[in-house]
DNA sequence: GGGGATAGCATGGGGAAACATGGGATACAA
DNA sequence: TTGTATCCCATGTTTCCCCATGCTATCCCC
């Protein structure tokens, strides 16, 4: 699962390091890199590995083959997406459209969202961060856990 | 579940034992350590397992994908949270960006909370539990346990 | 019940591996 | 040939892995 968040490098070349959290998430998929796509909902991109596309194919096959909310889908994702392998040292190569898209320069900071990650404009994502607080703790009421609350044939009553 | 409080040594590294008894609680989670990010509503750490990280995401992926409200929470909680493992002796290496939001210098308190815990500094959390123990008073007529009156037949007789 | 042995816990420190990053060499395409 | 993308190597910094130590609670034997 991906968390945290962390600013990298944007070098010359157009290589940045993926954070070594977000190369362990993905080092169970086949293929030994990320995926990533620039984000309908605003200039940033989105990312994960190779099982959340998976995850994406298998959401949208359930729905109907000619639906035009389907096909919308498939092209916002699929057809935009870029797959990108990690180098010796865990890097992976920007094309430049992508960071040209989330107006990266220099810098960008990767932010874990659970099954995906979002990749940012430190700057932007700066702005972001500070709203994003302040909403969820003015809405902090609605964040209630359900289910089970212990489970007593768990970890709990392990002796130690 | 997360019980009791006490108050270890954050050392000159950035190290700190996390108490025998949190790590018997994630002991069967598949990520052996926990997680910490700062709180939303104040200057200290909230913490789990991977586990609880699991119910929030179970949690937040029930509402709309693009919802402003579970965006910020996602932003709040899973951006901001660090994956903290376990070294041999227990102990986690806690981020200079996190003890510095919790005003934490040299000893730090964990709390247990049930499903989470908390981390904070050891003299403000003196006057939070000052605070908590009176208001538990004032209200102690609206703490009913429904359901089953007791089981003894289970975890608490299970000790080992 | 007393006293000693034992295992787990919290803490300190040194060294090795991993990480992020830069630069050069090589291969391929325009 | 020039531009571009990929691979390989070098390096400073950070993290974390391993060892050592004192303390305490527990157990066991007497």
């Amino acid at each position: 699962m991906f968390l945290s968040r962390s600013t990298n490098t944007l070098d010359a070349k157009g290589r940045i390091s993926v954070p070594a959290d977000f190369r362990a998430v993905v080092s169970d998929d086949m293929f030994e890199g990320i995926i990533v796509w620039p984000s309908f909902d605003g200039p940033y991109l989105e990312g994960g590995g190779i099982s959340l596309m998976r995850d994406y194919q298998g959401f949208l096959e359930n729905m109907d083959p000619y639906d035009d909310v389907r096909n919308a889908f498939e092209r916002a994702i699929f057809t935009e997406s870029k797959r990108l392998a990690f180098d010796a040292n865990g890097r992976v190569s920007l094309p430049k459209a992508l960071a040209e898209y989330a107006n990266l320069d220099g810098q960008a900071t990767f932010i874990g969202l659970g099954r995906r990650f979002e990749i940012w404009n430190p700057v932007d994502y700066e702005v972001q961060s500070v709203a994003a607080r302040k909403m969820a703790r003015e809405n902090r009421h609605q964040l209630r856990l359900r289910g089970q609350p212990t489970r007593p044939d768990q970890a709990e009553s392990r002796g130690g």
